[in-house]
DNA sequence: GAGAGTTGCTACGGTATCGGTAGCAACTGG
DNA sequence: CCAGTTGCTACCGATACCGTAGCAACTCTC
């Protein structure tokens, strides 16, 4: 199995609207982290621990295996984690933010 | 005091980059879902609390604590909780995520 | 000015999630 | 055989979160 454990399918969404999965899915503590870590290129399991200020591995390996299952992730032998076709899309929109936040900190004292 | 309890100042944004600060204040419970609820308008405390499926007062509170404290939520009296000229341009930001969220959920069984 | 209805917000206790350390099985290269 | 990787799990203490109840302040209406 792929760690399909599924904590709870999705965390609230009884809309059923996507972008509620969506925004469940993103607000859980390491996952914005770990897509924007996965970015620039594959990484393994320990670099990304190490690139995420070394996150317990159990967290770790349960995001990772949120992220799988929604086809964002994906691990591919002898390369590490690596983002998938949606998930650099997904990575995209969210680079946009880093444009923002450089702004939005330098307004903030 | 605007509950500037500060829990952590920015948990683990050692590097000090921006965007560590923004993906560590957006993976944060509710928050995302906050600023997204806010996009249309503004919302009374309770309103805002029906919107986010009945969440815990506590966490609301302490959510729209931080978000003010980072300037993208502010209170006006008799308005009820609105995004700020930064919260609207970050909500924007993530209204692409929309987007995306629609079309990633229909690849998904 | 008493009551009902708002508002934002807090206190409390139980529970789920997260964090930190240790360590396993499998693989690779000597 | 041994050292060094890899992905990943178990354990358990610490923290964040949830659910309910309720308060003080304000606005109505009568």
């Amino acid at each position: 199995m792929v760690a399909s454990k599924s904590p709870r399918a999705v965390r609230g969404s009884t809309t059923g609207r996507p972008i509620m999965l969506l925004l469940d899915l993103l607000g859980r503590r390491w996952t914005l982290r770990i897509l924007y870590e996965l970015r620039a290129g594959s990484l393994t399991f320990r670099a990304l621990r190490s690139r995420c200020e070394e996150v317990s591995p159990s967290v770790l390996n349960a995001r990772i295996g949120e992220l799988r299952e929604a086809g964002l992730v994906d691990l591919q032998s002898g390369e590490g984690y690596a983002l998938t076709a949606w998930g650099t899309e997904l990575g995209e929109e969210l680079m946009a933010l880093d444009g923002f936040a450089r702004r939005w900190a330098r307004r903030r004292s």
